[in-house]
DNA sequence: CTGAAAGCGCTAACAC
DNA sequence: GTGTTAGCGCTTTCAG
């Protein structure tokens, strides 16, 4: 069998990829040394250390990640599934986290479900395949069969951006319901008295659906008048503009509105300068996210600003200690949220 | 030894999880054939094909990828890498590009580079560990070593979002050069007379570079004079808004303006507001990316839209042609650019 | 069309 | 602190 091998030798790694056992001849030592002094050089002697780097240099050493993976039966990998990639309040989230664990040497494996359970499940299904080192998925509703691979997995698991009971095992985020709580409290001490909660595609978007409940809830228990425009389309700033139009039809005695996020929060201004609606003496509004526009825009747009970079910080810190094997920290951290006063609302 | 082993076993490989020598055992066929009715049904007789289906299924068998990859020298990865995820312009073309590949069954693994060729380098090192199907990068701009890897992988290599000469293997973009022409020839068209181009962190961003220089190439072989405002900032709302006071201060007499992107074309827009500024009669205004708050602003936004999510549908299906064996594609694709005619230019 | 056998390149006991 | 040994779970010749 040596023969062919030998032949194919050079398809199959590419010309001049090096093995560990190359490394290993080279620096006069194991494939063992090689090894740990890859992963805890503090434990081999300095001496074989820098042989051993050497030879890693000299021979451009790549380290094959699979036949690593495969004998650890673990991988530097994260499985990260959004909604969706575009929408920059989770781009951010992916960003920050992103970034940290590559600094420690794991890498992403980036997804997006597109608000569908049963994507979720696809993709955690092939993220598993490769024996990742946890998984993190948005929100807290998950299919059944998700549930249990995940739970069989036996990995760190996080759900990010939401609060809530028994999460499968840990889960950074904050309240959306207090979002809306909190905003329909701004506009009451504001003196608005008829409220309005505008979304988009609620029926896929259950956080921003919480934050409407949250701020219906509030409304009413302060004895305040608040109805919910409701769109089918997905929450872009056109949208944004036909809520504010289907809002002034509907119900025209409103006087502050709270949107689904600062995208259709936008487009909602621009309405209202086209259709000559003082902001905020007319109609205040206030929407979600704090992007970058809302500190920008005429007027200065009143908004939420939710911990986006944070989120990601925190998943990166809670997901290292773990792999060092330390799961000393909280189960659910609650990151909070900031409320915005500028012009608008 | 077989001791140790068997106790160990459900440690190593989660309680659960089968390999495919249980589903072979249960469909009382060899691994080699369950490996065969897993990647090449169609060579596998129909009878076998059911019972190991049902065996994978009373299991929920799931393969583990790494063994796979380990054995054949390749996995069904794709590593990519954008400027930045949070930029909307590649988080389309990911989200795209990530869409058509999952559906056959390759992960994304995905990076940012924050514009610097250092941590492509990294990335790129970190990815050829994984035996990657294919590498995608932004742009012609790669350090020597990183040109050297990506040969010596001897795999499909794409460069996005711009155009040139010999590209490493793919190029899939459109000229960049060309957008800065057709906005300076449009601005003229329009009778504007003193034209500039206002850019954020252009010792960066060689993309929005290029646009500007040919921008203002059209402007001079034009005879019209161009000028050229340049914030060491990111680009952003507030840099557009910074961009369009310096360049009211430092270049009162222009009539024309080419943003460097629509992010910032909006915090001009804003700041022409706050200032007064009539637009497009005292100043035309034009982006880049047609955003979708383009088409909702006051005014609209006068922008070239380039072809993002296009170019990730494009790379998928070129790639996944070559993963057939199926070379026969064009090395440089361009995939050209719109602009946009509204109200503000 | 199917099975047997030989690794893929690395890690992880275990012994020294 | 270092080397030896035995796999990790799959794919891939090669026979039949």
């Amino acid at each position: 069998m040596s023969e062919p091998r030998i032949a194919d030798e050079g398809r199959r790694r590419g010309v001049n990829r090096s093995r560990m056992a190359d490394v290993a001849r080279l620096a006069g030592v194991s494939t063992s040394t090689v090894s740990r002094a890859l992963r805890q050089p503090d434990i081999v002697s300095p001496e074989l250390r820098t042989r051993i780097d050497e030879a890693i240099e000299r021979l451009a050493y790549v380290p094959n990640l699979m036949a690593g993976g495969l004998a650890s039966a673990r991988s530097r990998t994260v499985g990260i599934i959004v909604p969706s990639i575009m929408n920059s309040f989770f781009s951010e989230t992916v960003e920050a986290l992103g970034e940290r664990l590559a600094d420690r040497g794991y890498q992403l494996m980036l997804g997006h479900s597109g608000y569908s359970t049963e994507r979720e499940e696809a993709l955690v299904a092939s993220y598993l395949a490769w024996s990742p080192a946890a998984i993190v998925l948005t929100g807290r509703h998950h299919s059944k069969l998700t549930l249990r691979r995940l739970l069989e997995a036996e990995i760190p698991v996080v759900e990010m951006w939401e609060l809530g009971e028994r999460p499968i095992d840990m889960l950074v985020g904050f309240s959306h319901r207090e979002v809306g709580r909190a905003v329909a409290r701004h506009f009451r001490s504001r003196g608005a008295t008829r409220l309005a909660f505008v979304g988009a595609a609620l029926d896929r978007d259950l956080r921003a659906l919480e934050r409407g409940a949250g701020f219906l809830a509030e409304a009413s228990a302060g004895g305040t008048d608040a109805v919910t425009v409701s769109l089918a389309e997905r929450p872009q700033v056109a949208t944004g503009a036909q809520g504010l139009a289907r809002l002034l039809d509907e119900q025209p005695g409103v006087d502050a509105a709270f949107f689904s996020n600062d995208v259709m929060a936008l487009g909602a201004l621009f309405e209202c300068r086209r259709r000559g609606i003082a902001v905020p003496e007319r109609l205040r509004l206030c929407g979600f996210g704090d992007l970058d526009f809302a500190a920008e825009s005429v007027p200065l747009l009143t908004t939420v600003r939710p911990p986006r970079r944070e989120i990601g910080r925190r998943i990166a810190d809670a997901l290292l200690a773990r792999f060092e094997g330390d799961a000393s920290g909280p189960a659910v951290l609650d990151l909070g949220f900031e409320l915005i006063e500028r012009e608008s609302g």
